[in-house]
DNA sequence: ATTACAGGTTGACCTGGATCAAACCAGACA
DNA sequence: TGTCTGGTTTGATCCAGGTCAACCTGTAAT
C-alpha cells in the first residue's frame, strides 16, 4: 500500500475509468477519496470469495482474472480484467466478496472505498451517472458470456473472446492485431466452458484457417472478418 | 398506463422491490417518483432491444423473460422474472436496451423513470444503497448462470434452476415445493444452454429418481436435499 | 364430442467436445 | 549444457447431449 496525490488526474487510463467526463474540480474531489494504492504479484489475490466487502479496486496496471468456485471444486472463471477496469462489483450485493480475484501479472490497483464512492457520487452527478453505466456495463458483459456458453460452438467461443481481447487492447493503445495472453489455456478454457484440450484444438484450428498466428501465448490476428464471420456462423 | 397514488406504500412487494428498507417519509417521495404503472399482456414485449432506455421497471404482477439475439437467429434467454424484481437495468449502459422483455403471463409492471431515480438517490442515501446492492445482485446472479453453463451437466442445471424458482417462490409467500412453471421447455433450454428435448428428459430423469413431480408446467419438489447434492457431485 | 395444434415426451442415432494418454516446447535453474 | 517443470499440442477413444423423427397430451375452438 502506499498513498499518492494527484491519483488521477495524472492517469492515462483516466478515460476509461471511474473518472469518465469529470472536470478538472470534480476529478480532484475524486482524487481525494482514492487515497491509496496496491500492488498485487503475478499469482497473488486481490481479494478471496467471503471475505468483507469494503473497497473497489480500479485496475492501474496489470491484468486480473476473476473465479467462483463450487463446494465440489470445480471453478469457473468469470472474467479477465486489465487496466481502466473495476473490481469488487459483486461484492457490493451482499457486502461479502462473491469470487477470487487473483493478479495474472504483477499489479497495481487504486483502492477505492466504496462508501466514500456512495457520498461523492450523491454530490456528482456525472459520477453517479457513470458508475452506474460501469454497473450495467457489467450486467451487459455477463450476458454476451451467457450468450457465448449458452449457443457457441468452442471455435465461435475462442474467435469471440479474441476479438474481445483485441478491441479491449486497441482502447488501451496496444495493438489489436498482436499480443500476449495472460492466461493459460487452462484458464481460457473455463471462461469459455471448454477443457484446455479443446481450448487447444480450437485454436489450431483457427490457424489452419489463416484467421490466427499462435505461438504459445503470443497470439496474431490475421483476419478480423474471418473471425467475425465465425461468430456469425449457424451452428451445425 | 394509468397513474396511481400510494404505489409502493401499499405494494405488498414492497421488501422485496426497491423501496427496500425506507422510512414512510422516502417511502413517500419514492412514490411520487413512481406515478405510472403499466400492464404487459402474455406474449407482448415490454422493451426490445435496440430501443431507448428511459426507465427500469418494477414488476408489479406476472411474470417476465429477457433474451438476447445474435444476427444469425439464435438467441439466448437471460433471465426469467417475476414480482418484485427490476427490468431494464441492462439499458444503462448504453442508454439502449440490449435484450427483449417478453411478458409470460398477463402481467403489470410499475415504471420508475431513470433519470427521476438518479435524483432521488442522491437525496437518499438508503435508495441509493439498495440500488446498488440490486445491481450487484443481478451481477452476481449472471456469475451463478455462467457457472451452471460453464460447468454443470444438465441434470445438475435443471436442479439448480428449481432450486432456484422454489427459493424465489418462497420469498413471495407461495409454495416452495409445488408450483407452475411460466416457461416452455424451450425456454429453459434455451436459459440453461440445452435443447428442449434434453430438458424434458433432464425433468423425466429427476422425477424417476423420486427428487420431483412433473406434469408438464406442473412441479412438485418431493426432495429438496437431493436436488441439492445432485448439484455438488463431480462431473464424470 | 371432434378436431386442431402447440407443447411435451420418448426413442434411435450421431457428433462435438471430454477424457485419457503420450509427446513436445520454452523458460528457469543448476 | 543438460534437465526439470509447467504449460501446450496432438492423437485415440468415449459419451452426454444434440439431432431427427414419431408419438402423446391438454386445451381450446368448432
Amino acid at each position: 500500500m502506499n498513498s499518492v496525490k494527484r491519483a488521477c488526474g495524472n492517469c492515462n487510463l483516466r478515460e476509461l475509468c471511474l473518472p469518465f467526463g469529470l472536470s478538472n474540480d470534480e476529478l480532484e474531489r475524486v482524487d481525494e477519496m482514492v487515497t491509496t494504492r496496491r500492488k498485487i504479484k503475478q499469482g497473488e489475490y486481490l481479494y478471496r470469495a467471503g471475505s468483507a466487502f469494503e473497497s473497489i479496486y480500479a485496475i492501474r496496471s496489470g491484468f486480473f482474472k476473476t473465479d467462483v468456485l463450487l463446494e465440489d471444486g470445480r471453478d469457473q472463471v468469470t472474467g479477465f480484467q486489465m487496466g481502466g477496469e473495476l473490481l469488487g462489483l459483486d461484492g457490493i450485493s451482499t457486502e461479502l466478496h462473491t469470487c477470487n480475484s487473483v493478479a495474472l501479472e504483477n499489479s497495481e490497483v487504486c483502492i477505492i472505498p466504496f462508501s466514500r464512492l456512495e457520498t461523492l457520487s450523491r454530490e456528482i452527478r456525472t459520477l453517479q451517472n457513470h458508475f452506474h453505466k460501469v454497473m450495467s456495463r457489467e450486467i451487459v458483459r455477463d450476458h454476451g458470456v451467457m450468450m457465448l456458453l449458452g449457443t457457441m460452438r468452442a471455435e465461435e467461443r475462442l474467435a469471440a473472446f479474441l476479438l474481445n481481447l483485441s478491441q479491449r487492447f486497441t482502447a488501451r493503445g496496444y495493438s489489436h492485431a498482436d499480443f500476449y495472453m495472460r492466461m493459460t489455456r487452462e484458464e481460457i478454457g473455463s471462461y469459455l466452458g471448454l477443457k484446455l484440450e479443446t481450448v487447444s484444438r480450437a485454436f489450431s484450428r483457427l490457424q489452419e484457417a489463416g484467421h490466427i498466428a499462435v505461438q504459445q501465448k503470443h497470439v496474431r490476428i490475421l483476419n478480423i472478418a474471418g473471425l467475425k464471420a465465425l461468430m456469425n456462423r449457424q451452428p451445425a
